[in-house]
RNA sequence: GGGCGCGUAGAACAGUCUGGAGUGUUCGCCGGCCUGUCAAGCCGGAGGUCGCGGGUUCAAAUCCCGUCGUGCCCGCCA
């Protein structure tokens, strides 16, 4: 360690074995306890809290002392007196008796407390982040961000991969998800987009021969924010030459292993679990199981093929089906039926069929009357139904019917927390899906391999492509996939797509060029680290674990951005503002 | 673009449903007392555009409309 003039201990370093010793401590006074005739002051730095005795009558400064004043004392260690020893302070044995105190540096009245206790509203936090920062549990989370990726960077070092990094400021491409863009003033009116991910740049690296290349990447998409979304995050970006599905799999699970072990001190199962996208959906009805609770969903549509009730009766003939989950004990009344039947209506259910098991068996339930003994009986059995277990069925059309439920299932199973860690792998996606407007869309991204080229070019609506999902405790982590490395391949997938041959080469001539050079088959993967850190560090959002987020509206409420500029920048770069725009900087102005 | 929630002192809240004086709690802040605390304790004090604008009313933190900010979600996120 470098040696530092300033102060000769980290406060949470100072141990019984520095008794006797003159010492001297440099950090902020986290708490002050002024008893007259004696004062204790806590004080905390990056390594931790160290509590110091002073007598105010010899130290004037201590009347001055507030919390967060940065300060230096210096001190003879001493044990505590018999029976005042601190048990949940790991330095709590021992105490410096001041000689020495030193304001480096005041601090005004505190906007909040510097305290893990306070539930403080979380913009007043962003606008003192650097206050907020040094609470226990976000200076923690930044510590183990920088441990996650300093463990990756090493597990990958081991494996042979190279860290190369490619370029922010690079071409737009109008699919997928909206390009944050930059504008160029050498080219004034052209524009560069920034990456939301390095995927052509990884694969120009494979057919550059690097075959195991990774990077630390920030990603960027203008998309509106979620708990789990930022406009810029951050991934482990890689990709391997020569490389199968499995190879991908073994080279992820061992990253992820590595960080688990690293933040967590727990071995992680490998290899994951693996689920193919139709098994998931049918399951759990979702493309991101949170495989830690059961509730699976349950086909029924077998056993009602000649029921009376209608919602159930034309669902099937209209080639539909009809699923339930048993949702175990739940406190039912009818108010919580209508704010579960209005959650399955968001979710594009027309309805929600619930069923209570009464204790003599019969079903409690509005539909009860239009079911026989017999799939009463049946329903029972299949979804393992006992008294006091509340059913709830949904049916539609199958993918409808299972996404509906797929919600209910998290709404009503979620735990709260991430005390327990469950990986999957979700492999053998679509290659392509339907857009809104009907027409073809891919639903990974168009350099992801098909599983079988020939049936692509048959049917594409039901082609499989090499594409799979990392899922940690219903989380998507990220995704990958073996790409394609045959120019040709690369433009029917084009061309299935809708872009015609004129319009790929112009837009992605360079890259199909670059494939016709002896390409390596490769894959590889990208998962969020903001994700993966905050599952592990127990949090609900990402902003907890990224030290300067963006609120929902894409403002940084620390430094004010993003902020208008001056019409002499925007002239250069050819950039002019709509009427709209300019009125509202009017009115901000 | 849409749905739902929240906005009261520096901070966290109660009060809003059922209109009646800015009414209260905890922490912080200021002053005083206190020699073993560790979320110290005791006494006293200061501190308010009830987010903002409009409306209803004799009277609005409270009811209505709008707006801004913020959070969760849907859409969106190759």
């Amino acid at each position: 360690m470098v040696q530092q003039v300033m102060r000769t201990h980290g406060a949470g370093s100072v141990s019984v074995d520095d008794v006797g010793n003159e010492v001297t401590v440099a950090g902020w006074v986290q708490k002050r306890r002024d008893h007259g005739g004696i004062a204790f002051l806590d004080i905390r730095d990056a390594s931790g809290l160290v509590q110091v005795v002073a007598d105010p009558a010899q130290h004037p400064a201590v009347d001055d002392l507030r919390m967060e004043f940065c300060v230096r004392i210096s001190g003879e260690v001493t044990n505590r007196p018999e029976g005042t020893e601190n048990t949940e302070l790991p330095t709590g044995l021992v105490e410096i008796d001041a000689r020495e105190v030193e304001v480096l540096s005041p601090a005004k009245a505190l906007p909040f407390m510097i305290d893990d206790r306070t539930d403080v509203d979380e913009l007043i936090r962003l606008r003192h982040r650097y206050l907020d920062l040094r609470r226990p549990r976000m200076a923690a989370n930044l510590k183990a961000r920088s441990r996650a990726t300093a463990a990756i960077r090493r597990t990958l070092d081991q494996e042979g991969f190279l860290e190369v990094e490619t370029p922010t400021l690079i071409n737009s491409t109008p699919e997928g998800a909206r390009d944050m863009l930059v504008p160029s003033r050498l080219r004034s009116g052209e524009f560069y987009a920034l990456p939301q991910s390095p995927q052509l740049f990884k694969q120009l690296l494979m057919i550059s021969g690097v075959e195991r290349y990774f990077q630390i990447a920030r990603c960027y998409r203008d998309e509106d924010f979620r708990a789990d979304r930022q406009l810029e995050f951050t991934q482990l970006d890689l990709e391997g030459a020569f490389w199968d599905r499995e190879a991908v799999f073994e080279t992820i699970e061992k990253v992820l292993s590595s960080v688990v072990e690293e933040l967590r001190g727990e071995r992680v199962e490998t290899p994951f679990v693996r689920l193919t996208w139709h098994e998931a959906m049918n399951r759990f009805g979702i493309d991101k199981p949170d495989m830690r609770f059961g509730m699976e969903i349950v086909d029924l549509t077998d056993y009602l093929g000649d029921t009376e009730f209608g919602v159930f009766k034309s669902a099937i003939e209209s080639a539909g089906t009809v699923r339930g989950i048993n949702a175990g004990q739940q406190d039912w009344s009818r108010a919580r039926a209508d704010e579960l039947t209005e959650q399955a209506k968001g979710l594009g259910a027309k309805g929600l069929v619930w069923m209570v098991v009464n204790d003599d068996g019969t079903l409690r339930s509005p539909i009860a009357k239009f079911l026989s003994d017999n799939e009463i009986e049946s329903i029972k059995k299949v979804m393992d139904a006992g008294p006091g277990d509340v059913l709830l069925v949904a049916a539609d059309r199958w993918k409808t019917a299972v996404e509906v439920l797929g919600g209910l299932r998290n709404e009503l199973g979620r735990p709260d927390n991430h005390d327990e860690l469950a990986f999957l792998w979700v492999t053998d996606f679509p290659l392509f899906e339907e857009a809104e407007d009907g027409s073809i869309t891919f639903s990974h991204h168009p350099f992801t391999s098909p599983v079988d080229i020939d049936e692509m070019r048959v049917r594409p609506e039901a082609a499989i492509s090499n594409a799979y999902d990392a899922v940690l405790n219903g989380v998507e982590l990220g995704s990958g996939s073996i790409r394609i490395h045959d120019p040709d391949v690369q433009r029917q997938v084009f061309e299935i797509l809708g872009i015609d041959s004129e319009t790929a080469e112009r837009r992605f001539g360079w890259f199909l060029e670059a494939l016709e050079y002896g390409t390596p088959p490769h894959g590889g993967f990208a998962f969020g680290i903001d994700r993966l850190v905050m599952v592990l560090q127990n949090e609900a959002s990402i902003r907890e674990v990224i030290p300067f987020p963006k609120t929902q509206s894409g403002v940084d409420p620390l430094t004010g951005a993003p902020t208008w500029v001056e019409a002499g920048q925007l002239s250069e770069l050819g950039v002019g503002l709509t009427p709209e725009a300019k009125a509202r900087q009017t009115a901000d102005e």
